[in-house]
DNA sequence: ACCTGAACACCGTTCAAGT
DNA sequence: ACCTGAACACCGTTCAAGT
């Protein structure tokens, strides 16, 4: 049978389910040429080479998540809101961050909450270079907090582990370490990320909204 | 002439030095070879394949690190200086970041931070699950920080940037954006890591340190 | 304008064979 | 115990040739 001609969407379409399915790393020209009953070559003249694909399916997944809106009364609550939403956005595209932090793009990712953190800071009575400052001290803990929490999902046995390190609290190796064994209990177990986002993020916030002294 | 035989050690500071000159996608297993001058299967026999040569490179290098001695004089002061020396440790070591980062192990690069932040925060009156708190909180914006700000260096040139975002301000996508000029400008300029980063921290700290309410 | 196969220059890894 | 070349199964990309 005849197929239809190949066009530039179904190639990004065909890229980003692949991508989504199993990883940036199982985007092969090839694979992708398979899956679309085409030739490698093909690819090449609707997209251009794998770079230009790839930047492609994060623009498009980028532009896909739209603005964010505050919710919450006090000013603290409603920035804290804000990046709740966002860290949700890019957990529900785990392969997007990926592909954004290899490529570089991260700044990509922080432009759907910046209008809104912008607006927030500014009615919570910031102005100039403090509220730039809240607005980017907030953005790069958001953003950076996803990085390190996603990559911890990815290998969820290390070695040593800080469970190892704390679990034995009178070992040679933490002589310095005061002797708190709830605090010891408490690393050796694994952090709660979303607890620990939201408290991190409120601290920040606080601290940043507070009057100058 | 007769070469020494080759050594597990010999292939990893070759190894090191090839990621360290390059970064990590610089290092083939054929290039590794031809410059250790041996057949590329020699490789395999000391170190195991591509991934557990990285694995090595990766203990290596945090192990090399070593522990972080907190100064200062307020326990504030003495935290932030624990992040700040983290973040030059790793900045001094930038490939080392992308090695750990994509394997996995950001963990790993808690470790050195983590006995001082602990002993810190212990001092500063902080106990038990409360204290465990405020030290990963410090613990995932600093290496947050660092991933983020990594990133950022490695595409000078986003699209749409920020500046472009904020430059015009009364462009109509900025239409929900405060009438704040110095705001405005201070976002179109690049942020000043070093500043904003010492700025979050101390913000962050403060706050995990003030007493309950 | 769109698609194709062949070819090039790379990869990591395995394996049987050498000493 | 250590090293080797040949071979396998992959890559991304280019290019001349087709329609």
């Amino acid at each position: 049978m005849t197929r239809s001609p190949l066009t530039r969407d179904e190639v990004l379409a065909a890229a980003a389910s692949l991508v989504k399915q199993h990883g940036p790393g199982a985007l092969t020209m090839r694979g992708l040429a398979a899956e679309l009953g085409t030739a490698v070559t093909s690819i090449y003249w609707h997209v251009g080479n794998r770079e230009q694909l790839l930047d492609a399916l994060v623009e498009r997944t980028v532009t896909e998540m739209g603005a964010i809106r505050p919710t919450g009364r006090t000013p603290v609550e409603r920035i804290v809101s804000v990046a709740r939403r966002m860290r949700h956005e890019l957990r529900a595209r785990p392969h997007l961050i990926a592909l954004v932090h290899e490529r570089g793009l991260t700044e990509r990712m922080f432009l759907p909450a910046q209008q809104a953190l912008v607006h927030e800071v500014h009615a919570a009575g910031l102005r100039g270079a403090r509220a730039a400052d809240a607005v980017r001290a907030v953005q790069f803990q958001t953003v950076g907090f996803v990085l390190v929490e996603r990559n911890r999902e990815r290998s969820p046995a290390q070695s040593p582990a800080e469970g190892e390190l704390w679990a034995h609290p009178h070992a040679p190796a933490s002589a310095s370490a005061p002797d708190d064994p709830a605090l010891a209990r408490a690393l050796a177990r694994p952090p709660d990320p979303e607890r620990l986002f939201l408290l991190s993020v409120r601290a920040l916030t606080e601290s940043l909204l507070a009057p100058p002294r």
